[in-house]
Parts: structure tokens; sequence; C-alpha cells
DNA sequence: TACCTTCTCTGCATCGTTGCATCCGCTCGT
DNA sequence: ACGAGCGGATGCAACGATGCAGAGAAGGTA
């Protein structure tokens, strides 16, 4: 049993009340007590119960970041993010990974056993229904991390449309003729894969190129498997792309991988270009082009949404746009551009 | 504020115990009351407290998992299978990134003002010293992951010498007369690097090779930044090796995108094998060879372990050396053999 | 009828901590 | 000399939940 207050108390010869004083530097405690109660407090070696302090104070500073998946590295190096400035505002970020089960993702958000335990919930959804959010309390501090769907929350994001469309349209800048777009959900509709595949088709159309639904092909999920699968599908169409934008930098390193098995020469025959930066992309056989979102700044914003909410200051829910950028690397730079 | 059991039991006219008592549904009640109080809590949308249940008894439920690095994938791999594991048993499993730094490592194993937060810690260590280990109470529920330097506590590990061996003999096997050995840490002396080094030297040894401290490369640590700088470090020793054993997928992968820019020729003029199976290996090029520690496993048996320590059952400090599997891909894979 | 069980339901104390109010003793101003 | 003021230390209650013992009421037995 670890010693308590009481039990310093106890030690020292003074009150409990005095005890804790102390180990919050509150108040006024003379000298002379200050040394003898800390003294107390070194040798049972207290440390303070941060269940019990937490109760009495309705605060725990904890955060909880709820992740579909941490093997995609982006979001684990958004995490890495969200822990250092967490810690930077005092917050100790507890993570929690979904694993992509929306059952297990509605229990973490929306069953909120934890709202004692957690100050705030930082939210990467990825299959609440509309249903669902409406039953979220309002009550609770809520920042999510995606498409605004869901006017009653915060919400931070990139301008996915946007930023979709910048990249389709580098492709056609480097010559390609026929640009697919790989990651849309062939039956759930993902929100953000919806809001890129809409930037895909303005990027189309702003260059007068027709859109062809075969060049749309679908993902599960974001992962290295679906775009090695997705790539194999491609290359079996009759008029195969020559350029690809997928709607992850995971997806884009399994397409790679496909396409060097069969052959394919990238950026010389297929340009690719992917989207969110991971650290992955810097590394591979080429380097591959991406649009990176400022994770650093999603964090910072996130956070001090969520803060704000704990707080109890925000007033109207808001939508926080992050800047992104476009990173050219090899894999879309095609020859003689 | 979220209602409590007074609050329900204000609503349905019954004591609080009561409530409790449905809500656990603990002894006898009556089918009547049971439905009136269950009206209430579904009327009031209760939910209980985990803060104070925790605090009255003594367990949380809660596992913290305190890693070094959550974007190595090795980690987020090995998490996915914690938390899966966790779950299943009834724990609800954390993550804590110590982003490798010692000071904020030490701090949630030593400080652990969370010993009453959490029921219990599984900890993969970087820079614990020896006598930073020694600070760490016993009475605390630990299970260490990596080498067993620490006889006071639990430990899963895998044989690392042993994998070692294998993977260094492995690239002797594939004909290779020069094999490095890339990731042994600078200064500090990291006892898995240490000991995966032993094993290196061991299949020399057993090779009739010499042991060459020039092939012993230096790395401040696991990431593909670090394996390319070796890489090309590597490549302009007088007397360049023909085989590469990295202690990490990661400084491999680094390694081969070097290789790549260098112009050299994988598997053919040098053979890689890296460590950790990591997801990104099957898909590089050409795909990576590695030493493929059971994850689950690992999992399984750390939080077995920790739920005997906290159930107060475990004895004696144990050390579980968990399997591994060598799986041979194309990157050692040399030609003419 | 008297007494004992059994079944429900309840109140009290408690987990370890902190907010609040108070209390003691001393100094100070007039 | 006396009350006000203040620094220092304390006790009580409470955060929200559960363990425990016990109170009534109902039912069973001799």
């Amino acid at each position: 049993m670890p010693p308590t207050l009481r039990d310093v108390a106890a030690a020292a010869g003074v009150s409990i009340r005095t005890v804790s004083n102390v180990v919050n530097g509150y108040a006024a405690v003379s000298e002379e007590l200050r040394v003898r109660v800390q003294a107390a407090l070194d040798e049972l070696g207290y440390r303070p119960n941060l269940l019990a302090r937490s109760l009495k104070q309705g605060r725990s500073n904890l955060v909880a970041l709820v992740l579909p998946e941490l093997d995609n590295p982006y979001f684990a190096e958004l995490t890495r993010a969200m822990v250092e400035e967490g810690t930077r505002r005092g917050f100790t970020v507890m993570i929690d990974q979904t694993n992509g089960d929306p059952e297990r993702e509605r229990d973490l958000v929306l069953r909120a056993d934890r709202t004692a335990l957690f100050d705030g919930l930082i939210v990467s959804p990825l299959g609440l229904s509309d249903e669902q959010f409406h039953e979220i309390p309002t009550s609770h501090a809520v920042v999510f991390l995606g498409e605004d769907d869901h006017p009653k929350f915060d919400h931070v994001r990139i301008d996915n449309s946007a930023a979709a469309q910048a990249a389709t349209a580098h492709l056609i800048g480097q010559g390609c003729r026929r640009v697919a777009a790989l990651g849309v959900h062939p039956t759930v509709s993902h929100s953000t894969a919806v809001t890129r595949l809409d930037g895909y088709r303005a990027a189309l159309a702003e260059a007068g190129m027709p859109f062809d639904p075969d060049l749309v092909i679908p993902a599960d999920r974001f992962t290295r498997d679906e775009g090695a699968a997705a790539m194999h599908a491609a290359w079996k169409l009759d008029d195969p792309p020559d350029g690809l934008f997928c709607f992850s930098d995971l997806l884009a390193l399994g397409a790679l991988r496909t396409a060097h098995e069969l052959g394919i020469a990238v950026p010389g025959q297929l340009a690719i270009i992917g989207f969110d930066d991971i650290d992955d992309g810097r590394f591979s056989t080429p380097t591959l082009s991406t649009i990176s979102p400022d994770k650093r700044w999603i964090a910072t914003a996130a956070l001090d949404s969520l803060t704000q909410r704990i707080a109890g200051e925000a007033t109207e829910p808001s939508t926080i746009i992050a800047p992104w950028e476009l990173l050219v690397r090899e894999s879309s730079q095609r020859p003689g551009t």
C-alpha cells in the first residue's frame, strides 16, 4: 500500500491538511514545518493519488485521443505531435485505438464511461453515423478531426477538396492524360474520401478532361495491401491510367510496390502521388510525392479548441481549417517535363 | 454536470445504494424496483464515474503501455496486439509515449503518479539506468519488454542473441564474405543492441570469419534517417561490406533507400536483412528479409504476467522468452545461391 | 403464537484528496 | 489595554462510488 497523506501526517506529527498544503505549495506554512513535512514526504516516498485528487477537483488533466489505427504512420505521427503539444499544456494525452471497429469507436465516444476520467476527447472518427453523433452529450468536451459533418461539435481539418484538386492538377501538369483516383470506399460514404473525390473531379473539369468512372478505384481501407490490390485492378483496365492519385500514402506505397512487380516504370509510365506525408514516403523507391497536412498545426489547433471547451469558454462550435502543402518528390516527376 | 447515483436515486425515489445495486447487478433487487430504477437511469443518462469507482475499489482496470515512440511501426504493431489482448482481458490499455526522452521515461515509470491511476504498467524501456531501476517500488505491478537486465521485475523478450546469430548466419549462407552489423549505439550501451551484436559475433565465429570492428556501424536511433546515413558511411569503407545485418527494419529500409541512390544492387552487390518484421518490409523494393518476433505472443505473455502481478499471485520475477522466426524475402537472396 | 430465516432495501462509513471556514496566538494601531 | 488584523495550522465536509451491517417485512416452522 502506498503511503497516503494520513500516513505522512502521522509521521510528521501534523494535520493531514498541512501535509496537503506542503505538497501543493499552498498557503503559508512555516519554514520549520515545511522542512519537517518534506522530510516525512521523502522518507515515506509519498505520491499523490491522482484518482482521489481528480475526483475532488473534478479535473484530471487527462485527454484521450481516439484513433482508428496506430499502425497507419499518419496517425502515429499525428499522435506524437498531440502528445508533445498536450504535455506542453499540462495535459497527459492517452491514446485509444479503435482498430477501425465502429462498435468500439461508438463505445469509446458515446458510452463515455470516461467522461469523468478524461477532461476531454479528441476523436478521429471512422464510422460514426449521424444518429450516433446526435447521441453524444454536448456537455462533453470533444473535438473531431476530419470533415465537419456534425455542426454541434468543434472540428479541425484541412481543405481536402482543395488539396485533392492540387494533387490531381499536379499530375495533369506533369503530362498525365488518364489520371485515376484510388481510395473511395466501395460501400460506406466516408466523407473524407468523398471530399477528395470532389477535388479530383474539379481538377479534371478545370483541365477539360472527361471523368471516367472506371478510373475511380475503390479501397476498403487505407493500407498498403489495398493499394497493392487496387494497382493490380487498375492495370487490368482496357485503357490503364498514366497517373494515380492515392487518397493515402499507404495506398500509394502499396501501389508503388505492385507497379514495380508488374514492371511498370514510375514515374515514367505511371506518375503517382499520395496523401498524408508519412515518413516512409521519403524513403521509398522512388520517393513519394504527396500532400502534406501540417500535423503539428492540427495538434495545436485541436488542443486549443479542446482547452477552451473544457474551460467552458467556447461559444459556438467552430471548424478550424489547417494548412497543407504539395510536396513533389520523385514518384510524380515525369520525364520530359 | 453528469448525473450521479444521488440524482438517479432521487428521481426513482429509492436509496443511492439500491441504484448502485441495480447498476452493478448486485444482490437481490425486486423486479419492480429494478425496472423503475432502470427507467430513471436511462432517463437521466447515468454513467458511472470511473474515477470514484476506482478510488473506492482500489482498481481501475486501466493498464498503461509505455513506449519510446509510436512512429516506429514495430511499436505501433505491438500496440495493436496489446490493445486487443488487453480488451479481451477486461483491461483498457492506454498508450504513453516517451519520445525516447529518458527524462520523460523516468517520470512515467518512476514518479508513477499514476500508481493509483493504473493497475499496472508495461514498459519498453530505452534509457533506464541501473540506479533508476532500483528506485522503482516493487509494490508496483510492472512488466518490462526487452532484455532482462533487472532481476527484480518480470520481463518478456525474445532471444536476441540467437535471432541475431540466425540473421547473420543466413547472410553468410547466402555467400556474403564481409557482413556488417548496423545499429550499435555509439555511446549508451543499449542492452538489446549489445545482445544482438553478441549474436552477430557468434555467427562470424561459427563460420570461421574474422571480426572486423570497421564493420560495426553505429546508429543513434533505430530510424530510417540513421539507416540511410550509416549506409553512406559503410560504403566509404576501403573494403565495403557485401552483407548488412540491421538491428531494425527501419534502419534496413533507410539503408535500402541509400543503396538505391548509390546504385548498389540489392541483393546482388549487397544482401540486407532487418529485424522486427514491420509491415513496411513486405512492400519495399526489394522486399525486406527480417527477423520476426511474435508480437501477439509477446502481448499475451506480458498481459498474463501483469495480470498475475496485479492479482498478487506472482511469486518470483520471471523472464518469458517469446518465439521468433527468420523471414527470407528478396533483399537477402543472392543470385547464384 | 412465538421465533427464526430469508429476502429487500437502506444508512453509515470509507477510499485519498482538497475547499472552506474556523481557530489560535501574536502583533499592531490608537 | 483592547479590538482588529493577520499568519499559521487545523477540522469538517465533500467529490461519487461501494463494502458492510443492519432494519423491516414476509414467510416458514414448531
